[in-house]
RNA sequence: GCACCGGUAGCUCAGCUGGAUAGAGCACCAGACUACGAAUCUGGGGGUCGGGGGUUCGAAUCCUCCCCGGUGCGCCA
């Protein structure tokens, strides 16, 4: 139950009466109005810009259009006085009967309340993580791990078929680097003494145990052989190795892909097939959107390698990219970007009507051509869509943790998951815009102090846990159950506390919406603290105001009102956390 | 030089895609445990929304020009 999206057609077939009798012209028909809980609890129970919204297609004043659709609306039995106020909002009042109803839907819909097909089941590929294959993820992971989770779990939460994807760049020059370190280690692992590892190479000490695989795997053989002969070989195994580490990493986060899309398989040919990049490039160029030409050098720092030379481009300035992207290497082979381009036709041809990719702020430059790709090989058929998370700073102590793949001295995304726990890094990435820049101080989040939201969040849940125990203990044999809650007499809440509870529950569906739409999944963190701060202040009033508790001896009507309330709040919290994949913590 | 993202209370940040008197937390000040958990709550002070112009009934939000900070700018992935 969505009251704002119920009233908001109310409001909708108001203003159709009023075109019908000749009272607002038809151009007002189909007007973008919101409905929205007023600022100011005092406005009102349901508040409409409809009247202000209106004023330009009518060619009215506002205040004018306004009086007219508060009579319509005053007269509706849901409508217990409208009102107009300020330039021109409508002001809306509803029973209590309405907000009780509310109670009792969440009541009914368990934590599954807020849940909406608001998306009709359109399918969304939400692309995260997307890590090259070299080692274990490091801390800068973290944000873009959880936002893509998190938006994922959203997405279907709101009614979108959601397909969590992880692209394994398995086909570039780094994974030949990391195929000879573990070469080394390989060496290490039968007695060598290899020294200090060669800059260039990965030193980290997780290769260690992958050296030791292939010497049980292939004894000695490899020895002796030459690098072709050894490289392919290695290659398969480091990155099976490397992404099993990484899958567990993103176990200890709580995240799991659905599908795990190999880009060597797009470069891949299947017997005389063209491979996928090359069917797709194909293509773009059967319509004019291939050719050769020359790049001009970029205007800043030009690089010292420049070569003036044509090359094989895709014509991405045509749909808005700064300048067209080359398709070829110098030595032939594809680009990366060629094999984006294959991708996405993948997820194309796979039906996917959102492209979501995840991205670091570092990757801001590719939001024009991933855009461009998806305009020149989907069009209007399909969206892509970039979420870029700002860097996170990672300090320990007010000073910067550092972080160096290459050196292997890395904060590895597990040391940070083994020393906070999954629910503080989970709730920590995300209660903050994406685009915000994020400080992440390790003893700070350590500490567990109420600085720290998610602490706040999952109180508010095991206190009301706590007071079900007690319930259950108090009440014994008569504690009541689910069934006697949605029967419990609401019209006992009125407290104003009770009822700031009530309407924050009513709006959480609106959050999610608003949340699925715009992508950002930050709104629920908000929601929820939010929630449980109404949560705690009313827990509060029960001590300055026995009456107010939840548990009032043997009064069961009251009780049980209360403890419907309880109830439906829990509902919220646990759909909440689940969103972000943070524990509803039973007790702390 | 160009592109993208930020600039809101002393600090860290929200602000629901143009709405009513710009909100939280921390910090500061003053209060609340014989009570379902005080990891909580109540009250108070604190703002030229980076700056200038513009668009309109109405701008933190949209347009434009500046200022500061971050990120990126063939053939790396």
């Amino acid at each position: 139950m969505n009251i704002f999206n119920h009233f908001r057609s109310i409001v909708g077939t108001a203003i159709d009466s009023l075109i019908q009798t000749g009272d607002l012209p038809a151009e007002c028909a189909g007007s973008n109005f919101v409905v929205e809980p007023p600022r100011d609890p005092a406005h009102g129970d349901i508040a409409t810009n409809a009247a202000m919204v209106m004023a330009k297609p009518a060619k009215m004043p506002p205040r004018a259009i306004a009086e007219k659709l508060a009579g319509v609306l005053s007269r509706s039995d849901e409508v217990s006085s409208a009102e107009v106020a300020g330039p021109g909002f409508i002001n809306l009042k509803i029973g209590d009967a309405l907000w009780y109803q509310v109670v009792t839907s969440a009541l009914e819909a368990g934590d599954a309340y807020g849940s909406s097909a608001l998306g009709r089941s359109e399918k969304v590929n939400v692309e995260y993580v997307s890590v090259n294959p070299t080692g274990p993820l490091h801390v800068g992971h973290c944000r873009g791990a959880v936002f893509g989770d998190a938006l994922a779990a959203l997405l279907e939460t709101c009614g979108y078929d959601v397909t969590k994807e992880y692209y394994i760049n398995d086909a570039g020059a780094q994974i030949d680097v990391v195929a000879r370190s573990a070469y080394l280690r390989y060496r290490e692992a039968l007695g060598e003494d290899i020294g200090e590892i060669p800059s260039g190479l990965y030193p980290g000490e997780y290769l260690i145990a992958l050296g030791q695989q292939l010497a049980a795997e292939h004894g000695d053989s490899l020895m002796d052989a030459e690098e072709p002969s050894w490289l392919p070989k290695l290659r398969r195994a480091a990155i099976d190795f490397n992404m099993a580490i990484i899958r567990d990493d993103l176990k200890a986060l709580n995240i799991e892909h659905d599908v795990f899309f190999s880009e060597q398989s797009l470069h891949d040919r299947d017997d005389d097939a063209s491979s996928g990049i090359e069917t797709s490039i194909a293509k773009l160029r059967a319509r004019n959107l291939v050719f050769e030409g020359r790049l001009p050098p970029p205007k800043g720092q030009v690089p010292e390698d420049w070569e003036d030379r044509e090359q094989t481009l895709f014509r991405a300035t045509e749909f808005g990219d700064d300048v067209d992207r080359p398709l070829m290497k110098s030595d032939g082979s594809y680009t990366y970007f060629a094999a984006d381009v294959a991708y996405f036709q993948n997820k194309f041809d796979r039906e996917f009507k959102q492209m979501i990719y995840v991205l670091g702020a570092d990757h801001g430059g590719y939001v024009k051509r991933l855009q461009a790709v998806c305009a020149a090989v989907a069009g209007e058929d399909a969206q892509a869509i970039v979420r870029l998370c700002q860097l996170v700073k990672f300090l320990r102590g007010g000073a910067p943790a550092r972080m160096s793949k290459r050196a292997g001295t890395f904060v590895t995304l597990r040391d940070v998951v083994d020393e906070v726990g999954p629910d503080v890094v989970r709730f920590m990435m995300l209660y903050r815009k994406n685009e915000a820049p994020l400080d992440f101080d390790f003893e700070k989040v350590t500490e567990q102090s109420r600085d720290n939201p998610v602490f706040y969040v999952q109180y508010a849940h095991a206190r009301i846990c706590s007071v079900f125990r007690t319930a259950a203990e108090e009440l014994g044999a008569q504690a009541p159950d689910l069934e006697q809650l949605k029967q419990a007499d609401l019209s006992l809440l009125g407290d104003p506390a009770e009822m700031a509870i009530i309407r924050r529950i009513a709006d959480y569906p609106r959050v999610l919406e608003g949340s699925a739409l715009n992508h950002e999944p930050h709104r629920v963190a908000f929601y929820l603290y939010d929630l449980a701060s109404d949560f705690h202040a009313l827990w509060n009033r029960g001590k300055e105001s026995p009456q107010l508790r939840f548990i009032i001896g043997k009064n069961f009507t009251a009780t049980f009102a209360r403890l419907a309330l309880l109830q439906a709040t829990q509902y919220v919290l646990m759909s909440g956390l689940r969103i972000l994949g943070v524990t509803p913590a039973r007790e702390m």
